[in-house]
RNA sequence: AGCGGUAUCGUCUAGUGGUUAGGACGGGAGAUUCUCAUUCUCCAAACAGGGGUUCAAUUCCCCUUACCGCCGCCA
């Protein structure tokens, strides 16, 4: 079997989707497990809809999922170039020579003609397919039309392909994830291959790239099977070798409608942007129409690498449930290196002035409120009674709280007595402890002692371990709390 | 409308011609901790419907239904 090359080919025309960032590593795994190679292609036939602003974003998006590839417009390799507006001038060979052929010819039909067709097609209640009014033109009326300052657009003759390779009007192909699937051709109008400004369109312009890159494997969305019929044509009017296909299922939200903005975060960059982990995101869309054989959902890409076999990949769609997808990054922030972790939790907290904290005493800060989160951002709240020196936001709850005689009363003996403590979260620890017992004995639960000092040091009831809070504000600014807060 | 695809707890899925149909997220209950969270234990929750084939169908076939996709000089 000759080498296994895959592709993922974005269309830089927005940030890179997480439908399509699971398409990459679909492509990716397949690539891993096979030992082939993983190539990245941009497509950007239309100048109008693309920027370099999103082919930058599909670099980095990429990247950070750790989805590298082996070739691609950065790195180069055999095939390039790997973007397709440098290879404008590749196409029309490939159009001339189908041209010869007879596999495709000039069409002159104007978008109002086009259009009136197409309507036509809608008041009959007709599926609409091109009428091949074009198909005979002869060269004297080639000539008119072009005299008329009309530029030809080029369509693909797919009545004569399919008969030329194929005994009846039906094309099938055998699916990688569904299996064998099949299109009568007679329903697929002659498509356009070659815009009238010279142009490839999509359907033309993958077949040459994909068969001059020598991809092996086509691995994509659903919503390219009825593409795969016209693509299969075209390799073999040019006497390509046919690649294999697969074709996934798509990606739907929660409400079953196309994952758009309006559910949440869609694009990779947004994700990041909101304090997920690109390993979380990529080990969970993982779970998007495949399983593990093992049952264990946790694992690292090289790992889904071994044990991914595209033949069991669902062949239908699924829902992006943001649920699992958050439970599933709480669970890789906590797996996280400290050290990494405090790194990447800074982003987040710009808005304090981190200089009030010591090295040492911000490392214990993120140790104790780590936990909880679901998103590295969640860590913006979680410390922000951390700074502010001696005065801090009460919530309601907490003021609530504070309101007691109870509360007031275990305020008093804490600032009373707290003076004189040595203020290390060692001594801390124990001296809490004797003071929660001291109140237990007057009949008050730990829980409601230690309630109030937190409401009054952190203006909240509940929130990180309490002796390491007390260390790590200070003495000073602690006590200052807690004495404000005291009628 | 036409064509194509898909159908197991709410969600992601495992699974088999004979199973108490399994796991995970989410939900509920409880235990632990100074609170919240974590962790642990337990509970509820599914084979879309109808026909076949078969001793037996969630599993194989057909139909219906639902959902998704495609019908561009977008990709």
């Amino acid at each position: 079997m000759s080498e296994v090359r895959v592709r993922i080919a974005p269309s830089p025309s927005g940030n890179l989707h997480v439908g399509t960032a699971r398409t990459a590593l679909f492509n990716y795994l397949f690539a891993k497990k096979n030992n082939g190679k993983f190539i990245l292609r941009i497509e950007d036939t239309d100048a109008e809809r693309t920027s370099q602003e999103y082919v930058d974003n599909i670099f980095d998006s990429l990247k950070a999922l750790g989805l590298n590839w082996d070739e691609g417009p950065d790195v180069g390799g055999d095939y390039g170039p790997y973007t397709q507006s440098e290879r404008f001038d590749i196409y029309p060979k490939y159009i001339q020579e189908l041209l010869d052929k007879g596999f495709a010819y000039e069409c002159f039909c104007t978008p109002e003609e086009l259009e009136a067709e197409k309507q036509q097609a809608a008041d009959n209640k007709k599926p609409y397919v091109y009428t091949r009014k074009c198909e005979n033109l002869t060269e004297d009326e080639k000539a008119k039309l072009r005299a008329e300052g009309r530029k030809p657009a080029i369509r693909f003759n797919v009545a004569k392909a399919q008969k030329a390779f194929h005994d009846s009007s039906i094309l099938e192909f055998n699916d990688l994830v569904k299996g064998k699937l099949h299109m009568d051709t007679d329903l697929i109008g002659d498509f356009v291959i070659m815009k009238s400004n010279g142009a490839p369109t999509y359907n033309y312009a993958v077949v040459i790239d994909d068969a001059l890159m020598k991809i092996s494997h086509v691995i994509r969305g659903e919503d390219h099977i009825s593409n795969t019929y016209k693509q299969i044509l075209i390799f073999e009017a040019l006497g390509f070798e046919v690649p294999r296909f697969g074709h996934l299922g798509m990606i739907l939200a929660p409400d079953r409608s196309k994952l758009s903005k309006r559910h949440g975060a869609t694009a990779v960059s947004d994700f990041v942007e909101q304090g997920y982990l690109t390993e979380a995101l990529v080990n969970f869309v993982a779970l998007l129409g495949w399983a593990p054989s093992d049952g264990e959902e946790i694992k690292p890409v090289e790992k889904i690498a071994e044990d991914f076999r595209i033949g069991d990949i669902s062949s239908s769609n699924s829902i992006f449930e943001y649920d699992k997808l958050k439970w599933m990054n709480s669970h890789y922030i906590k797996m996280l290196p400290k050290e990494e972790l405090k790194e990447k939790l800074k982003k987040y907290l710009t808005k304090y002035n981190l200089n009030e904290l010591t090295e040492d005493q911000y490392t214990r800060m993120v140790e104790i409120t780590y936990e909880p989160l679901t998103l590295l951002s969640d860590i913006t709240d979680a410390v922000a009674y951390f700074f502010g020196g001696d005065s801090v936001e009460i919530d309601e709850k907490a003021a609530e709280n504070l309101e007691t005689d109870l509360s007031q009363e275990v305020l008093r003996a804490f600032v009373e007595q707290a003076q004189d403590w040595e203020w290390t979260e060692e001594n801390l620890h124990e001296k809490l402890e004797k003071f929660r017992a001291d109140f237990k004995e007057k009949g008050y639960k730990p829980k409601f002692t230690m309630w109030a000092i937190r409401a009054a040091v952190t203006g909240r009831l509940c929130g990180a371990d309490m002796t390491a809070t007390l260390a790590i504000l200070g003495k000073e600014h602690s006590l200052n709390r807690a004495k404000k807060a005291i009628k």
